[in-house]
RNA sequence: GGGUCAGUGGCGGAAUAGGUAUACGCGCAACACUUAAAAUGUUGUCCGCUCUGCGGAUGUGGGUUCGAUUCCCACCUGACCCACCA
């Protein structure tokens, strides 16, 4: 017997692979197609670490699996080399960013060849290769003809470390401190003028085609928020006595009888000294300036409405300002309904809670004929004070009259419930009111009221968790919890002149109507798409005197990064390509004068945002000029492969780069470029790998393990056999370098069954093995498709410990396991193939996935248990195919069922085919 | 604060249209082979007890059910993402 020598097998599989093409996708072809793609990495200098190649084999092993189904399958790699990284390493070192990129694309090429992957390497793409970004460039002129890239002077994030500004999206927010993603350092306002992408044009595309894909929920949950679609009002206020008028956007017109101020976007909290009309109320209120209200958003000025939402509440606690309010919570009782036969009656009631600071207890009322917990509540006379009105019902009721109020607890509420004491149904309208207990001094109290109730104190926390028999108790919780008196629900409006008694809903309409009108809004920003920096696409115009900002035409493209002595930004916050006059000079495609080129560059978003179109390219498609001719003789290719259908990368990128690519896909589908509406069909992420003490690799940290010791220690089918069975692929887990030795021990085992194989011996397969092959086949087939790596490896460690066990294996079975196992460890299936003999000119890699057969799965006899009152107490084996009748009659009559149901009475019993018995006996 | 997900042996984890909890692997222990070691193989390995047997255990406490890791309610803990978006 050879020995497993992973080594050399590994080398000699991957050098005739490459020289057969056999991972090479064919650009048109009678099979189906499959596109797979995995996000391309960024060479960086550290090297790949063990925690890059768990996507790309995940990958693989699906890619190989829709090989052996008959697929034509493109599985692509390349290289999104622009960013910051190597140009700051270029910085430090002096060297060219180029040259930079060229050594680090080449480690990481060599470190993923070494995995075995099947990328088809003959379509490898490099952003920065000059071919590629010419197309890059050329797509950023058709934004530009299409009104969807322009200029603005905005106020952007100035990281003054990196020297760089910095997109909404790329700035985090640490301790209330907005700071730089990348380096930590707190970011700066600056006034700029810089390139913008139109993306907002795509909200509502981006927003509601997420239906159409395949997406993991949360995924579309985190663009859903990052689009922020609201939909509501815009109201304008006058000023009192002034012209202009200001404009807010609200999402609750609905409440704007209760809008007592008015707040604009300012750096701190300031009183204009102006005043505005409530349009509504015709009231004048004062005009705020505060930092809650953000300039960026809606219109940068809100209507403050401090009884029904927190932050203006607070504003209004802080400023002393007026609280009025207009929505009234309706809610009903669902544990005790109105009764349809019952009269509905209505009053107005008061509902008072009183506290005893001293003891730290409620007051509650114990009802004697039903089974009701209540706080005191009573009716209002017509035209009686509430407080008094409550203070008499207290003295009825318990007696205490020597008590302060304490406060009102902000706005009515309206109850429904059925009133079992009355016999009738009662809306309430509820003023909730809060009493402090004086002394203990009490009056008597009627013998009437003895009769329907008893008071009793409970303790804070009975107040916080018993049940108490009203609907409005999450209420009066809340607000004597945390003081605060607004309500931000739904309701019914009150003090709103003619819409009193209306639905928020109904009311958010007609006021619209009346006093405003109707705005969607997005938190979605466009796109900042300009960079001061120069490892980046230089962005394809010239500015001239005469004519403005001029395209590049399309002929002059690619537009050339210069060579350049220094890569370091500028403090005035200008790209380094400004400082090179010769690049810089140039005359006006146009009119032929004087005029300078655009030195900002694009985000390195900007590359990534089109490379699974590059992967269709011919040869040509880089070579050609680019133009919407030689783009369309792409357009065959873009058809037969589009749409991506399964995207694997990473959640750090489900915002960004995801809602980015599917813009750009968009937009070229509505201009005729591309053949479908979105790119990905659909779309999975992976966890991470992290170092052994459970902490992110990283080199600073001096954590990261280099794949290249694990495959020269181990070898790569290890490796790849090792990530596929850590744990399930879509969560983090931590490295366990001890661990390997369980998929290389797996790999050794199947190697050497090949010695079992019958040559002569008897075989040694019952309809247990041969039920064994058929459920294997189904479990490793099932879970490939659902990512269920981990599952479907030790599937096959069950099936080759089975067969190991046996005397001798039909080379039949073996092969199964071979074909099985060959896309996670495709050296060794591949060697151990060939060496039973099959031809050299057929790879394993291009045989047919093993089929299961349905009638096979189960083996003739099985194991049935046999569970007494539920518990586990006997089992016996029978033919798979078994009636009820006769299952139960079989488990009644062993001696452990007899044992344990003794002289009991069988009530019951259950029966799931072929799998258990329960015998319930009492 | 909001959203999403999770909590199972010494460790990574398996099993959810409710049906033998702890598959598979690591680690550990004993044995076999060996002068010895490595490698390999065999056996064992959730906890407790009065141990041929019995009881208990899937974060905690309840509920539904003949039967709950799985479903429902409350709580505890952790992870990730988003957070003044009117």
């Amino acid at each position: 017997m050879q020995e497993y020598d992973p080594k050399n097998i590994e080398a000699k599989w991957q050098k005739e692979w490459e020289k057969s093409g056999l991972y090479r996708a064919e650009d048109s072809s009678e099979r189906p197609k499959y596109y797979s793609l995995i996000e391309f990495p960024y060479p960086s200098g550290d090297g790949l670490h063990v925690g890059h190649p768990r996507p790309y084999i995940g990958m693989d092993v699906i890619s190989r699996k829709k090989r052996m189904d008959g697929f034509n399958v493109l599985y692509p790699i390349g290289w999104d080399a622009f960013g910051l990284p190597t140009e700051n390493y270029a910085i430090k070192t002096g060297r060219p960013p180029s040259e930079i990129t060229k050594e680090n694309t080449d480690t990481f090429r060599r470190q993923i060849q070494s995995l075995g992957i099947s990328f088809d390497w003959s379509r490898e793409i490099n952003t920065t290769d000059p071919k590629y970004y010419k197309w890059t460039q050329w797509l950023f002129l058709k934004f530009l003809e299409h009104g969807l890239a322009y200029k603005a002077k905005i106020p952007i994030n100035w990281c003054p470390q990196d020297k760089i500004g910095l997109a909404n999206e790329e700035v985090l927010s640490v301790g209330g401190q907005e700071v730089c993603e990348r380096c930590g350092t707190p970011v700066e306002q600056r006034e700029k003028e810089q390139w913008m992408l139109a993306i907002i044009k795509y909200a509502e595309k981006l927003l509601s085609d997420l239906d159409t894909v395949d997406y993991p929920e949360r995924v579309k949950v985190q663009q859903k928020n990052w689009i922020g679609k609201s939909e509501g009002a815009e109201i304008e206020f006058k000023i009192k006595n002034q012209k202009p008028k200001i404009k807010v956007f609200t999402t609750r017109p609905d409440t704007i009888f209760g809008a007592t101020f008015l707040v604009k976007a300012g750096k701190e909290d300031k009183f204009t000294g102006k005043y505005a009309i409530n349009p509504a109320t015709k009231e004048e209120i004062p005009i705020w300036e505060a930092e809650y209200v953000m300039g960026d958003y809606g219109t940068g000025a809100i209507m403050g409405v401090p009884a029904h939402d927190e932050r203006d509440y607070d504003f209004a606690i802080k400023h002393d300002l007026q609280i009025k309010h207009v929505i009234m919570p309706v809610l009903p009782d669902p544990t005790n309904p109105h009764r349809t036969d019952k009269e509905v009656i209505v009053r107005k009631v008061t509902l008072s809670i009183i506290y005893d600071p001293k003891a730290k207890k409620y007051l509650s009322l114990k009802w004697k004929k039903v089974p009701w917990r209540t706080f005191i509540t009573g009716g209002i006379e017509e035209g009686e004070d509430p407080i008094l009105a409550a203070r008499r019902e207290i003295a009825e009721e318990t007696g205490y009259t020597d008590i302060n109020l304490v406060r009102v607890l902000g706005g009515k509420t309206q109850a429904e419930f059925y009133a079992e004491h009355k016999g009738v149904n009662r809306i309430a309208y509820d003023t909730l009111i809060l009493f402090e207990l004086v002394s203990d001094a009490r009056q008597t109290v009627a013998a009437e009221e003895l009769d329907k109730h008893e008071v009793e104190w409970i303790t804070e926390d009975e107040f916080k968790n018993a049940r108490i028999n009203h609907s409005e108790i999450d209420i009066i919780r809340k607000r004597i919890e945390t003081g605060k008196d607004f309500y931000i629900g739904e309701g019914v409006l009150v003090d709103s002149e003619g819409f009193d008694g209306s639905s928020s809903e109904e009311a958010r309409g007609k006021i619209t109507e009346k006093f405003g009108k109707k705005v969607v809004k997005y938190k979605l920003r466009d796109w900042v798409f300009s960079r001061q920096r120069y490892w980046g696409e230089p962005i394809p115009v010239v500015h001239c005197a005469k004519c403005g900002i001029v395209p590049v035409p399309e002929k002059d493209l690619p537009v050339l990064l210069p060579k350049v002595k220094n890569y370091e930004p500028t403090d005035t916050g200008e790209s380094p390509l400004a400082a090179i006059e010769e690049w810089v000079n140039t005359s006006c495609p146009k009119c032929g004068g004087d005029a300078k080129r655009e030195t900002d560059t694009m985000p390195n978003w900007a590359g990534s945002s089109w490379y699974f179109l590059a992967y269709l390219f011919d040869k040509k498609g880089f070579e050609n000029p680019a133009s919407i001719e030689n783009w369309k003789l792409q357009i065959e290719n873009f058809r037969h492969f589009m749409p991506v259908d399964w995207y694997n990368g990473g959640m750090e990128h489900t915002v960004l780069h995801l809602l980015y690519s599917r813009f750009w896909n968009k937009f070229l589908f509505d201009i005729g470029l591309v053949p479908t509406s979105e790119p990905y069909k659909k779309r999975t992420s992976h966890g991470l790998i992290l170092a052994e003490g459970g902490e992110k690799m990283s080199k600073s940290k001096g954590n990261v393990i280099n794949p290249d010791a694990i495959v020269e220690r181990f070898g790569a089918d290890t490796l790849r056999v090792y990530e596929m069975f850590m744990g399930p692929f879509e969560q983090a887990i931590g490295w366990s370098e001890a661990s390997l030795v369980g998929p290389r021990k797996f790999l050794e085992r199947v190697w050497r069954l090949k010695d079992k194989i019958h040559q002569g011996k008897a075989l040694d397969t019952n309809s247990q093995g041969l039920a064994l092959v058929h459920r294997t086949i189904k479990k490793v087939t099932n879970d490939i498709e659902a990512m269920g790596f981990n599952t479907a490896v030790s599937t096959l460690m069950i099936f080759a410990n089975d067969l190991e066990k046996r005397k001798g294996i039909s080379q039949e079975e073996y092969e199964t396991l071979l074909k099985l196992l060959a896309p996670f460890a495709p050296h060794m299936t591949e060697e151990s193939w060939h060496q039973l003999g099959h031809s050299m000119s057929k790879s394993i890699h291009e045989e047919l996935w093993p089929k299961f057969d349905e009638t096979k799965l189960v083996s003739e006899t099985v194991t049935i248990v046999v569970q007494v009152n539920g518990k586990v107490r006997a089992k016996f084996t029978t033919q798979s195919i078994v009636e009820e009748k006769e299952a139960i009659d079989l488990a009644m009559n062993l001696p452990e069922t007899q044992k344990w149901v003794g002289d009991k009475k069988v009530e019951k019993t259950i029966y799931v085919p072929g799998k258990l018995v329960n015998i319930v006996a009492t």
